[in-house]
RNA sequence: GCCCCCGUAGUUCAACGGACAGAACGCGGACCUCCUAAGUCUGAAAUGCAGGUUCAAUUCCUGCCGGGGGCACCA
């Protein structure tokens, strides 16, 4: 694997020893950008202005010593894999921006190492196979995937491969708490609701899905059931009990229907975690162990969380059971983990779950391989029995811990980081991050489609599940299928194309924004969109399957003496900056970043690709360097694509 | 009552404190005798309001207005 050129670091070495150089004194805070507009080079920092307030000179004044002192060693800042000079030109411009202009010879060598590194262009092992258990999708075993989860989902597989590719060792966790309020529900509506039939859908999730909105409607105005829900979650605290067998078989049968989903859109897990695994194997018992025994959780003998042990959270100034004056209601600071009758909470629960994921409780799960037919990787699924009664593999005692999870349980996850913090773990703690990602709600249109009450002329709709509002990731699937092929015919990469849709539009947005789910929009296969990506992929593949060119040729191509056009410089200055985009959307936890460079990448590919002949250019050397152009735009896409979860169509 | 997030073209989204606020869809014009028109070129169109910090503010701070989420012996 080929180390790819940090420029920016690069600069910011160099720039640091200059300044000590010439000033004699350390600058730490400025910025190495890639600057918008092109005039102003390929790098520009604004060193001079943090410097100018300790040097009490203008910016320009410093911009101007700096640059001619950089320029001095221009020749010196060579790329040790190509043996090129970097830097073209190094200047300053008002109102004190350096400027640093990349090489053209540099940017010429650029499709040599793309072929040459080919799936290793942009990976690194910055990661040290350090462990990863990362947390996605986790739809309550209660109901189908709606597009909510969706983008869990597609945010969660980007992580997944964003940090294999960085060299962690990342091993996907689906958490399924098939012992909740959901389940209960939904199981007394299979008992209740008899005029909702599950031979009239195609999945039995999607029956789940009418049957818990219609159970929910009941309940929710009717005393008698919801006594008899509370009697039944009760019930579930005994593994034994028969509620217990009758909830997991139907939350194992729902989570297979979504299974079955994820598996249609490529997501792949590495294990399913039950709630009802992590009940049996008594993890709350061990970890409770540990924590009553900390200062920082008390057992409340008097007030209103008397007979509850608590988390302390509040501040020491700050009053306790503190009460909002023009409020009724109550607001403890302090958060309880176990309730007064000894059942834990489900923060409690959380708490001794994640020390689980880090090897903290001694103990783990038994696992058996499931049904690996829905996916590539193998599928693991905890059971009840103790670990050395088992197959050896474990996923507990990792490094790092990552869970996407909705914004709306930040709250929930901090107090899990301040009981670890507490209990000692403060580098588990630091480790621990929490994905949140923002609420995908309907636009009007959409919302309207479902039959929703749209009169009060909102811009945006909730789901909601347990009213059966929602875009069901099935449905997606099919309207998006049924427009493609309307549009383009039967054709045998539909699926990737569907596929690519479907996760570029969830991944595209910043990851903790609000985002308006549209289907219209959905369907829209043009512009800012994964097929017009994968379109320059099959026009790049296209070319160079009719150009008979060998892929090896372009490994050792001489491009120093081309003159080359504005189309196929812009290309070069913007595909050469792809590392540094992989290692920046993944450890930014954003892949708008990637989405965003693969576009712009597509669109200046396109842009070649219209301006210039390829296999009729005017000479062989000239062909052969727009060849490997099209392979360095192919590899990258592909690359890139990837590890936002999406496939390349050979044709399209 | 307290805490967190968000207000940018008609719409959906960008912009590490930087140099003329970028796209896409939609709307208005041009392009298929040439490697795939799911494409290219091109026009109009935006930072909620009021202060402050800074050489520089969409970005940071304060207040206001608007939207969302949270502060459960729910999960």
């Amino acid at each position: 694997m080929q180390k790819t050129m940090n420029i920016a670091q690069l600069i910011h070495e160099n720039i640091v020893s200059t300044v000590k150089k010439v000033y004699g004194v350390e600058v730490e805070a400025f910025i190495v950008e890639h600057p918008e507009n092109r005039d102003f080079g390929d790098f520009s920092t604004n060193v001079s202005f943090i410097l100018s307030k300790v040097l009490k000179q203008s910016p320009l004044e410093i911009a101007k010593k700096l640059s001619y002192e950089l320029s001095e060693v221009k020749e010196s800042l060579v790329d040790p894999t190509t043996n090129t000079p970097i830097f073209e030109k190094i200047d300053f411009v008002n109102p004190g921006f350096i400027n640093f202009t990349i090489s053209n010879v540099w940017l010429k060598y650029v499709p040599i190492s793309i072929a040459t590194d080919k799936k290793s262009y942009g990976s690194s092992d910055i990661g040290g196979g350090k462990r990863i258990a990362l947390e996605h999708s986790n739809v309550n075993p209660n109901k189908a995937a709606h597009v909510g989860h969706l983008r869990n989902a597609c945010i969660g597989q980007f992580l997944e491969r964003a940090y294999e590719n960085l060299g962690f060792n990342v091993e996907v966790q689906y958490y399924a708490n098939n012992v909740g309020v959901q389940v209960v529900t939904s199981s007394m509506g299979m008992d209740k609701v008899k005029e909702i039939k599950p031979e009239s859908y195609k999945k039995f999730d999607h029956y789940a899905w009418d049957v818990y909105a219609e159970m929910e409607s009941r309940i929710t105005d009717n005393p008698e059931l919801q006594k008899e829900r509370q009697e039944l979650l009760l019930k579930l605290e005994d593994p034994r009990s028969e509620q217990f067998q009758k909830q997991s078989k139907l939350a194992n049968k729902i989570l297979l229907d979504q299974l079955k989903t994820f598996q249609e859109l490529g997501f792949d897990y590495d294990v399913v975690i039950y709630e009802s695994d992590i009940l049996m194997l008594e993890l709350w018992k061990k970890a409770f162990e540990m924590l009553k025994n900390n200062p920082n959780v008390y057992y409340a003998t008097e007030g209103k969380s008397q007979g509850c042990w608590l988390v302390r959270l509040a501040q020491e100034d700050s009053t306790k059971n503190k009460v909002a004056e023009d409020s009724e209601d109550e607001v403890e600071e302090d958060k309880i983990i176990v309730r007064s009758n000894g059942v834990p909470t489900y923060t409690g629960k959380d708490i001794a779950y994640h020390m689980w994921k880090y090897g903290l409780l001694d103990i783990d799960f038994g696992y058996k391989k499931w049904s690996t037919d829905t996916q590539k990787k193998d599928l693991w699924v905890t059971s009840s029995l103790p670990a050395d009664q088992n197959s050896g593999v474990s996923f507990s005692k990792v490094d790092y811990v990552y869970d996407v999870i909705g914004s709306e349980q930040t709250y929930a996850i901090d107090v899990v980081k301040r009981a670890l913090d507490f209990l000692g773990y403060s580098k588990q703690s630091k480790n621990m991050k929490h994905i949140n990602y923002g609420f995908v709600y309907l636009s009007k249109n959409t919302a309207k489609v479902l039959g929703m009450d749209v009169s009060d002329e909102k811009g945006f709709y909730a789901m909601k599940g347990r009213k059966g509002w929602g875009i069901k990731v099935d449905d997606l699937i099919q309207m998006v299928d049924d427009k493609l092929s309307a549009d383009y015919g039967n054709f045998e990469y539909l699926r990737t194309v569907r596929n690519g849709a479907i996760k570029f539009q969830m991944l595209r947005p910043n990851t903790f924004q609000d985002i308006i789910f549209d289907l219209d929009e959905a369907m829209d296969m043009k512009g800012y969109s994964g097929p017009y990506v994968q379109y320059a992929y099959v026009r790049a593949n296209s070319v160079l399957s009719k150009s008979g060119v060998d892929n090896r040729v372009f490994e050792k191509l001489d491009n120093s003496s081309l003159e080359l056009s504005g189309r196929e410089m812009d290309l070069l200055r913007t595909i050469y900056k792809f590392p540094e985009i992989v290692e920046k959307s993944a450890t930014s936890f954003s892949p708008n970043i990637l989405c965003d460079f693969l576009f712009e990448l597509s669109k200046s590919f396109n842009a070649f690709y219209n301006d210039m002949p390829i296999l009729n250019a005017e000479d062989e050397k000239l062909k052969n360097f727009r060849l490997s152009l099209c392979f360095g735009v192919k590899q990258v896409v592909e690359n890139g694509l990837f590890l936002l979860g999406i496939d390349v169509p050979e044709k399209m």
